[in-house]
DNA sequence: GGCCAGGCTAGCA
DNA sequence: TGCTAGCATGGC
């Protein structure tokens, strides 16, 4: 690009309870993913900030994430919704020393908080992203789920060719809700899964549901709200308040990777028992989300 | 080749 | 109210 079309880049503050390098091993987990790029230590996305495809690129130094826009100068709006975007990726809000304090005398997460710290919660602040991935990871195994993410992206995502590169964005609510049973199942989404994971696009689409609506919600209402959809139980539930809505307090207790974990981390020879987990978690009010996603991180 | 996978629904007692 | 077969297929 030359330097008349370069733009000012932004720069966010991080907290103190902030690594880079720990956040990035989170994203770099699949080599099928489409959503962002990773090289080095530099991530590039592609977001859709109400229609307007923007093209950033992020990296730390220095107490702060640097944010450089590619290719094409966004719109004040479309620079303003990749801040925000970031922030909420990454939790930077978040104040994790009450977490820390807590961990710090806890027997199951004192070494694995100690071992990662600064590793924050990434997130997926768009709604319909977080529910299609509950319910694509829902009782398959991690590599064929993001073998369908790949293709629903693929086939119903926006995307940017930069170079020899391709970006891409998740598909739209309105897109999928558009969609018949039969175009999710080409893809080798079950039967249920594409009724499951279109049904709640249509509901998104027609605004029965809405996020900004969600997270003004206790954390009962929004359970009892979202384990009334079609497809979604409490693990769905609890990782979607966990991963979107950001309730520090979702617990998706029935997740096996959490099991696998806990086992691993205590050398328990076999997976614990929901009551087993129910008494490690007892410290753990208002953060066991963090305590999950920590410990998801012994797996990576 | 068999068991497991970041579960959920619907139908049954 | 509680229990469980069936889903649907790939990974390892």
């Amino acid at each position: 690009m030359d330097s008349e079309t370069k733009t000012q880049g932004l720069e966010i503050p991080t907290p103190k309870e902030f690594n880079f390098t720990e956040c990035l091993a989170i994203l770099g987990r699949s080599d099928q993913e489409l959503l962002h790029t990773i090289s080095g230590e530099r991530i590039t996305k592609l977001l859709n900030a109400e229609g307007e495809l923007v093209l950033f690129e992020l990296s730390y130094s220095g107490s702060a994430l640097h944010i450089e826009f590619l290719h094409r100068s966004p719109s004040e709006q479309g620079k303003q919704a990749v801040m925000w975007y970031v922030m909420d990726w990454f939790d930077l809000e978040t104040d994790l020393q009450p977490f820390y304090a807590m961990a710090a005398s806890d027997p199951v997460l004192r070494e694995v908080v100690e071992q990662h710290a600064g590793l924050r919660i990434m997130g997926m602040p768009d709604l319909f992203e977080a529910f299609a991935w509950a319910i694509t990871g829902q009782q398959i195994n991690l590599t064929f789920a993001y073998t369908l993410k790949r293709r629903l992206i693929e086939n119903f995502g926006s995307s940017t060719k930069v170079g020899e590169v391709e970006y891409w964005t998740f598909p739209s609510a309105g897109t999928i809700a558009s969609l018949e049973v039969g175009q999710l199942r080409e893809l080798q989404f079950s039967g249920r899964k594409a009724e499951y994971i279109i049904g709640i696009a249509r509901e998104l689409a027609n605004g029965h549901l809405v996020k900004e609506e969600l997270v003004s919600k206790t954390e009962q209402q929004v359970e009892k709200q979202l384990v009334a959809i079609r497809g979604v139980g409490p693990w769905s539930a609890h990782y979607v308040m966990m991963k979107c809505l950001r309730f520090n307090s979702a617990f998706p207790i029935s997740d096996v990777g959490l099991h696998n974990a806990l086992k691993e981390q205590l050398g328990m020879g076999r997976k614990p028992t929901i009551a087993e987990i129910e008494g490690f978690a007892k410290n753990w009010t208002g953060w066991q989300a963090y305590a999950t996603f920590y410990l998801w991180r012994v797996l990576l």
